[in-house]
DNA sequence: CCCTTAATGATAATGCACACTCGTTATTGA
DNA sequence: TCAATAACGAGTGTGCATTATCATTAAGGG
């Protein structure tokens, strides 16, 4: 059976409070406020638990590392911030898709990412 | 200074017929056509050099691997066949990304995926 | 309170994409 | 043609994200 443990609890806290894509790291980071001696390893082990039961979502962007989020959201797409990393949701969407593919190809899904500056980074001046 | 190999061509070759962004392994495959002993290695240094030089740009898309097409394509975006797994350009946006972040995000850039059948897997009846 | 066993922590192992090494090959300027 | 050396092929090595191992800990039903 499936036991409540203060690991499980605190990611489970962890992703809810910061409501954003996460990486496991941060996850783990989040998380060590409350268990400060969890590892790596246990944050996988329930984030693969919690992803099977559906409680979480997959979120793949260009070129990272899979990243995790509370799932339950409706269609919504991704905001990369180029300084600090981070991930957000972003629930507008351009909408219908259907006519932007080649002829003869059919659209079932799509993924947007926007890239730039999140309101804590607005005012850096490069992302270097 | 920078040798013609027969390599060389053949990797440029590929990337320009097939017209469309290709995985290391799929310019290995196509290169091998003119050149039977050609190894992975030499399509990443290659790969490389040709994306130092300008020639081609780097493609990335969510949970896949690195890809490469011929530099030079104006504002784009990519279809990713769910059957088939190959990439094709869309030449379409949807334009206008700036209202779509939340309020104090600047946007700076856009990535669109679209997912789906291309012409040739159009008939396939599902992905697995 | 106890026992069963799920879950943990630490660490080693894996898988994958990609880079490096080195002896050999072949391009190209002279 | 020929020598200098860029580029090659094969194999090994690396970095990273993720998973497996295993001894230990602790949840929770009886």
């Amino acid at each position: 059976m499936e036991r409540s443990t203060r690991q499980r609890t605190s990611i489970r806290n962890a992703m809810a409070t910061l409501n954003r894509p996460l990486l496991p790291g941060e996850i783990l980071s989040a998380a060590q406020d409350e268990v400060p001696a969890m590892g790596l390893a246990t944050v996988y082990r329930n984030l693969n638990q919690l992803l099977a039961a559906g409680e979480i979502s997959l979120v793949e962007l260009p070129g990272a590392a899979a990243r995790y989020e509370m799932a339950g959201h409706k269609h919504h797409h991704h905001f990369s911030c180029t300084v600090c990393e981070r991930v957000f949701d972003v629930h507008d969407c351009p909408g219908n898709m259907k006519t932007f593919a080649p002829k003869g190809f059919v659209v079932e899904s799509h993924e947007l990412t926007l890239y730039g500056r999140c309101k804590d980074c607005k005012s850096a001046k490069g992302t270097s």
